[in-house]
DNA sequence: AACCTATTATACCGTTCGGTATAGGAGATG
DNA sequence: CATCTCCTATACCGAACGGTATAATAGGTT
């Protein structure tokens, strides 16, 4: 692995842990066994090392959410399919997602949150179109593709946190639940 | 109001906005037209008006929660109740909302995670307990408490969250298609 | 051999950080 | 009048912040 990579990957570490704010370029520099100049060479500035180290992680998940949104007129299998998508990406990138989840409910003048959201609302954006196309199939969805996708995201999200406090693991169970409870609630 | 309230009004407003690492103690004083040797008076540090602030709003949204949460052998009008607690809070507290979310989605080893993460425990809990409850009464609902806790809170939270955006408000509509998603699912 | 890029080591810049020391003023209470 | 609490104004502290300048070195390319 070389430096720039190094300096990533030690960048999401910290800044899962402390915040973007609560990490110093110093710190960033010395754990990835580097010197200030040498990161600056690679990012510019603080402000450059978040946005490439989003850049590239994220253009990772969203391309997949993308694959796993294309409809094929079986609203639960595709569920099913996107639900994994996202255990799968968070099982295997702990640290980040544990990081971005708290950069997209950062508040919004932060810095962290505004290089974020932007990618935040693609994901939003794809999963829309999902259930917009699927309420042409099942007439009683249509209007309210926004809310689904909000919820459907956010629950997502919430049994991932489950997961990353070691309250939960992300096993086929659990997806199987998830999707359950989101098709048809908690009484069945 | 005295200025020990200011300075808590004040905080709440600016680590809404820019986050609690993001926000220094000499802006805090300034903004509350004191100065800071005052700030340190009342709050001996930093951390200080954190706790305290966080003492006094979270006291009264969770005696809320308490209350709503009391079960009758009624859960649909008990989760109908705890949501528009949920929602009548935020809305009248908006700023103080938005700041506790960003802090509770904090990275944990941030010091205003740590210090809000007490708050959020004690309002899982009793909605766990709201569950443990009702499942007694409803069978198949049994040991699944712990999921269900996490799922309504995430939903109410993006519920909230969407109306902080401005892309929704908490109106009794979106309250009754909530909890109605909740129990029954997108399907119906 | 000359050159280029990546990198080091070191030292520095101005600014802001959280926090404190000192001395004194204003208003209510005794 | 004296005292007490709250508070101001100002100035300071050492440390950390993000960022840069300089000069030198090592390794591969032409």
């Amino acid at each position: 692995m070389d430096n720039r990579a190094r300096i990533i990957e030690v960048a999401v570490k910290l800044f899962a842990s402390r915040g973007y704010d609560g990490v110093g370029v110093k710190e960033l520099a010395e754990e990835a066994g580097v010197t200030k100049p040498t990161l600056y060479h690679y990012f510019g500035n603080k402000k450059g090392l978040l946005e490439e180290l989003l850049a590239e992680k994220f253009s990772r998940i969203n391309n997949l959410v993308k694959e796993a949104t294309r409809y094929n007129h079986d609203l639960p299998f595709t569920l099913n399919r996107l639900v994994a998508t996202y255990f799968n990406f968070a099982k295997n990138n702990r640290i980040f997602y544990r990081m971005q989840l708290a950069m997209a409910f950062a508040p919004v003048d932060s810095e962290s949150n505004k290089a974020v959201s932007k990618y935040i609302k693609e994901q939003y954006e794809m999963v829309e179109d999902l259930f917009i196309q699927a309420a042409e199939d099942h007439g009683n969805m249509k209007g309210r593709h926004q809310a689904y996708a909000a919820t459907l995201l956010g629950m997502i999200n919430t049994y991932i946190a489950l997961s990353l406090r070691g309250d939960r693991e992300l096993n086929d169970e659990l997806l199987y639940q998830a999707v359950h409870q989101f098709m048809h609630g908690i009484y069945s």
